[in-house]
DNA sequence: ATTACATGATCAAACGTTTGATCATGTCAA
DNA sequence: TTGACATGATCAAACGTTTGATCATGTAAT
């Protein structure tokens, strides 16, 4: 580990000098001759700062956490890449870190933010949680931004046009010549998952279709969820021709209870799904699904974060403008077809 | 942020005397009274140590990172449980990041440790290339621990019996009457991909099969890379009955590229793959696979890691207790079945 | 010849911890 | 009454940076 004062030794120079040659500082006074050989004996030592030192003396760390229930879920990839360019384009490095439970999630914004390893998080909440189950933490508006989901604290939160992505994947349904048409949602104390609900009976409703409302079933995202969304929806009379999930993992799970149930996809039911990610193309039949701005979603929280780090306040934001698109595979089919 | 002096003038009592309670350092010498007084008042106050602060001091930060060419491959998860447990059993935290080509990992490593953000590292190379590739960091021998492959400078490394596995897979098939069998495996710089290669051939030479090199296949995990696989494959006359893929993720690509040339599986190929993880059960047919203890070598890598940190130096571990386990799907089934 | 100022460089404090050294006080033994 | 020692507490330095203040020197203007 070299340090400033190694090389400012090495050059026969004060270390303030060598600081201010190295991070180029505004006003700094230095003979040109003496910058170059700072310069040179820095790079020729191998010079790197101390990060403890230099956060300890700037009182920030440049380092941004982003905390997921699920950092293995391929959708986080894009949202993440996003993330991570936002963060390296503004000066910042992007940490990532995982939090399953509630438990889990105030233990792992205490150690980030409360013992300053992180200037700012960006979270999003584990399934069936919604974020003011977190008030303790933010208590003093801490730099939290969060996904998917708007603090009532107003603490700064970036959304997708969830309700969009439903309208899109319903219409492909109703395009289709469907209109029985069932609903697999995720818990009902999720906000995305009930924006994206009413997105579905947005499009029913312009349609011109009832919903059933035993159509309509809250289980969740897991595996285990869709075999009960399934075995509900197999009993309903007459049994529904299509399914809008309102998630691609749980589609991905979806097509599977199915297949257990041997209810074939597209013949006898077809599926489409909210979120696109590779593995949708990898099951069979692959999956149909409505792909979202997830890179976009991550660039703006780490931009919605900066701004609070810097103004003290955020907007909640809606990224709006990119519209969800439908990705067609091969697990929807036109009715009677 | 409660600082240790905020609460030790709170308390009335000098900034040492708080720091030993609250370390409860050895030796110290506090009478109860006050020891209480601080403990209450630091409680209340909220008060969290200074991350930067206490590593500057201590020359560490207690944290570990690892590096991974692809946070969102599922197969990184049970791994990265296992080294957050064994991390966190040992007082450590992890940090997880992603480096996907050598740049990025020169880059990575040179953040995480030259800048001392973190002690040590777990390292998985990006595919295709070897540790020693990046001898130029580990120069003066920094503490990495490589997953998968050792580096020739010893500078500790964890690894799965890879030969096993692949020799489980292949024991499958020649069970189900297969004779014919075709290995597609990793690039062929992969260390790992090589000793899955030697338990393919090690499993058909005690059969006393021959290997027909043309079935023998090294162009890499991705997606893409299962289409040229298959293509050549497609090409050897007669072709194989059955395929053994060195990798998870390349056998659903497997899957895939099989139905793209209407290649019926497994009524014309038997497919098993090495590595197990959910997405497997999505595919169809669901994918047979061998399952390999991942979540050991998570707690392995730290392990090691550790010991490397305390005694400068650690060993190079094979973990074979856990046996590779067969998981078995609906990919493989008997020849002529 | 004095003042004024620009230039090139150093000093020193501060960020929040930890920890060896030191100090003040009281108790006990000689 | 002195010395030895235990107890409860504080002092001060150090970790590696950054940065406002200061210093020394030379040059130009009065």
């Amino acid at each position: 580990m070299t340090t400033l004062s190694d090389v400012a030794s090495a050059v026969g120079v004060s270390v303030s000098a060598v600081s201010r040659v190295l991070n180029d500082a505004p006003g700094t006074r230095v003979s040109e001759e003496t910058r170059q050989r700072i310069l040179e004996t820095a790079r020729q030592m191998d010079y790197r700062p101390n990060h403890s030192a230099r956060s300890l003396r700037l009182q920030r760390t440049a380092v941004l956490a982003c905390v997921l229930p699920d950092l293995t879920n391929a959708l986080f990839s894009e949202l993440v890449e996003g993330a991570e360019d936002a963060a390296r384009e503004r000066g910042y490095t992007l940490l990532l870190s995982r939090a399953e439970g509630m438990h889990d999630l105030d233990d792992t914004l205490a150690r980030l933010l409360g013992e300053g390893r992180v200037d700012g998080a960006i979270v999003q909440m584990p399934d069936g949680l919604e974020p003011e189950s977190l008030d303790s933490l933010v208590h003093d508006a801490l730099p939290v931004v969060f996904l998917h989901a708007a603090h009532p604290r107003r603490t700064g939160s970036v959304m997708l046009d969830d309700a969009a992505a439903a309208r899109t994947a319903t219409d492909h349904l109703l395009a289709l010549g469907h209109e029985r048409i069932a609903f697999v949602g995720g818990l009902a104390g999720s906000p995305s998952a009930r924006r994206r609900e009413e997105g579905f009976r947005e499009a029913m409703a312009q349609a011109g279709h009832a919903v059933d409302e035993k159509l309509v079933t809250r289980f969740g995202y897991r595996i285990s969820d869709a075999d009960s969304a399934l075995a509900v929806l197999a009993e309903a009379q007459p049994r529904p021709t299509a399914l809008v999930v309102a998630n691609m993992n749980a589609g991905m799970a979806a097509l599977g209870a199915a297949r257990r149930m041997k209810w074939s996809v597209p013949e006898d039911l077809s599926v489409v799904a909210v979120h696109d990610a590779w593995p949708a193309a990898m099951t069979w039949p692959p999956l149909t699904t409505v792909r979202m701005p997830l890179r976009s979603l991550g660039r703006a929280a780490v931009e919605c974060l900066i701004e609070r780090l810097q103004v003290g306040t955020a907007a909640d934001r809606l990224l709006s403008n990119e519209s969800p698109q439908l990705i067609r595979r091969a697990s929807t089919s036109a009715i009677e077809g």
